[in-house]
RNA sequence: GCCCACAUAGCUCAGUCGGUAGAGCGCAUUCUUGGUAAGAAUGAGGUCAUCGGUUCGAAUCCGAUUGUGGGCUCCA
């Protein structure tokens, strides 16, 4: 057994341990499910009132006596009836048995606490180490919004004091990290009450960022044979009935807005009107692949408890396209789509991120056999580029398997960006066709993919990824000019002028501060370059450079700074 | 939407037992004109999220609403 696997359960012994200190405190408390989870463990209960995070100290110190009494773990096997009777006031429980398939089930005891279970435990409460209580939350029994709303109660656990200490400290660095607090800090965007949840303003810095990244993605879009569309914010009832949205999308649509009596909806896909695009004429072989993007602002209602800084919001723009292709063109198609991605994540410093590939549920549309195909050819581009995944079966949409990718937020929390989609459902809907080289018309095949996923998301990823200290050609401010006194200011605005000519973003700190007061403001807005100007600097028309690293670059001409700077941006580093 | 918590100046936060509000940063003005992470003084700035209740009196206690945070469900 190796060590993950033992710290394993240990943290999954712990939530019994955190039962039995539940269950001392309430005696009619009715058990759900308490499993380990990554860093620690919870349990599932239902308790006679609610828990506040006042009772987390007197529980974890329950837990502490328990631990301290070193209380072995002791494991029986009863028939399904026995344990039936053992668990007899605890519904949950009952309910688990039920599911289980074998005659026998495992129990295991420590203390007073018996519980339903698998197993392995630790041989004794003693050796848990160090836990502590983070939280409390409503979880829904089996995950299910129907069901009830249980207490769950969330823990760490680790091998020893000191790493419980180091993962506490790593958290309280990582939150310092957030891009709800660097956009903030940074004046990067805003969410504010007045305009509605989950709706964005780009503050100018975050406007600079966006509009880099924006002009990146257009340039490497059209040298990827793609071509840009526009579309409106609205469409007629009709279409998003004739594309289904209103059938299966419309508890996250808006409600319409009406026009001489006509309904219009906000959209929350630009699929409809790129399907338009392509159904303006008749479309041949020839012409085929068509790879159609745009940078699409969508408006979806996502209920109020799940909107969370720039990585859930109610409106927000997908770097979307669409290809429309045939049956022969789609494993080329596919494969392209995914070093695409992999050039652009690449460009962007992400090392880490999660691969999914989701295969066909149960309500499906779509023939068999083209659900087969795509989703060997999703396979097979995956495995071409070497990358791990994970298969959730079945978990595809209803109108074609995916590959999506996960990114982490400095928390740990996994967010989609990426998603590339068949979809066997809208071409039938709208009747897409072309002509093939046999003169008859044939179906093209559809795929959905949007790269970074939506701008917001991406954003606050990408703070959180760089911690605010953005590369030279992301940072909205690349250099700032700082004078050393008043009376070089004039010669800073002449150097500013130089840098803007050169399509380098620049500012000039010409507050009647100390110099010390301007590098330091400059080093808490995370600026790459500083260049100080004082006597020297304009006596030698050199300019004398720090960097956001502290570092500091030989006193140089101008010109050659500029030259470093413009190099960095083209590298893209 | 559901569970729990939180909401005080532009930002970060104090505010004891219920007696009508404070700091630092930022901002404005003035002084200072400096050499690689904080020069100084003065000043402005608050319906204590909103609405209602309890009370002689509410930032403080209670309720509702809105928003935010952590989860659940859902998703780019």
């Amino acid at each position: 057994m190796n060590e993950a696997e033992k710290l394993e359960i240990m943290r999954h012994s712990a939530s019994h341990v955190m039962a039995e200190a539940i269950l001392s405190m309430f005696p009619d408390a009715k058990f759900a499910i308490g499993p380990a989870i990554e860093n620690g463990f919870y349990y599932d209960f239902e308790l006679p009132r609610s828990l506040s995070p006042d009772d987390l100290p007197v529980i974890e110190n329950k837990m502490s006596e328990i631990i301290k009494a070193n209380l072995p773990f002791t494991r029986k096997e009863l028939t399904k009836e026995e344990a039936k009777k053992l668990f007899a006031n605890q519904p949950y429980k009952l309910e688990l048995i039920e599911d289980i398939a074998d005659e026998k089930v495992g129990i295991y005891q420590q203390g007073k606490f018996v519980d339903l279970c698998r197993g392995p435990h630790i041989s004794s409460t003693g050796e848990i180490k160090a836990f502590k209580l983070m939280s409390i939350a409503g979880a829904y029994w089996r995950g299910d919004e129907h069901n009830a709303m249980l207490q769950r109660v969330y823990g760490i656990a680790f091998g020893s004091k000191q790493e419980l200490d180091e993962y506490l400290t790593k958290i309280e660095e990582a939150k310092k990290r957030d891009h709800r607090k660097l956009g903030k800090d940074l004046d990067l965007f805003l969410i504010p009450e007045e305009i509605g949840g989950g709706l964005v303003i780009y503050t100018p810095k975050g406007g600079r960022i966006r509009t880099a990244v924006e002009d990146f993605w257009r340039k490497e879009h059209f040298a990827n044979g793609y071509e840009i569309l526009y579309t409106p914010h609205i469409g007629l009832s009709k279409l998003w009935e004739t594309s289904g949205h209103l059938g299966f999308y419309k508890e996250n649509m808006y409600s319409p807005i009406t026009i001489d009596e006509q309904d219009y909806y906000l959209k929350p896909m630009n699929c409809p009107f790129h399907i338009l695009a392509y159904k303006s004429r008749i479309r041949s072989y020839r012409e085929l692949p068509l790879r159609w993007a745009e940078l699409g602002t969508v408006y979806r209602y996502e209920m109020s408890g799940v909107l969370s800084g720039l990585m859930r919001v109610r409106g927000f723009t997908q770097d979307d396209a669409h290809i429309f292709c045939t049956p022969e063109q789609m494993n080329a198609e596919i494969s392209e789509v995914l070093r695409f991605l992999l050039f652009m994540l690449d460009t962007f410093g992400f090392p880490k991120y999660k691969v999914y590939l989701s295969t066909r549920p149960k309500d499906a549309v779509g023939e068999q056999q083209k659900w087969e195909d795509a989703q060997n050819a999703l396979r097979h581009v995956i495995d071409e580029n070497k990358l791990e995944y994970h298969v959730d079966e079945g978990g595809g949409a209803f109108y074609g398997p995916k590959i999506d990718i996960k990114i982490e937020d400095a928390l740990g929390r996994e967010w989609q960006a990426t998603t590339i989609q068949f979809d066997f459902n809208l071409p039938e809907r709208f009747n897409m066709t072309y002509v093939g080289a046999d003169g008859k018309e044939h179906q093209p095949y559809m795929i959905h993919r949007a790269l970074l996923g939506s701008w917001e998301r991406f954003f606050g990823l990408l703070i959180e990824h760089y911690a605010g200290a953005f590369p030279v050609w992301l940072s909205p401010v690349q250099v700032k000019i700082i004078p050393v006194s008043d009376r070089h200011n004039e010669h800073a605005r002449k150097l500013e002028k130089e840098f803007k000519t050169q399509g380098i973003r620049v500012e000039v700190d010409d507050r009647s501060e100390r110099m010390n007061q301007k590098i330091r403001q400059a080093q808490l807005e995370k600026i790459p370059y500083m260049v100080i100007i004082g006597d020297k600097e304009i006596a030698e028309n050199t300019v004398s450079v720090r960097r956001r690293s502290g570092e500091q670059l030989p006193t140089q001409p101008l010109a050659a700074f500029i030259e470093t700077v413009c190099k960095e941006i083209a590298n893209k580093s």
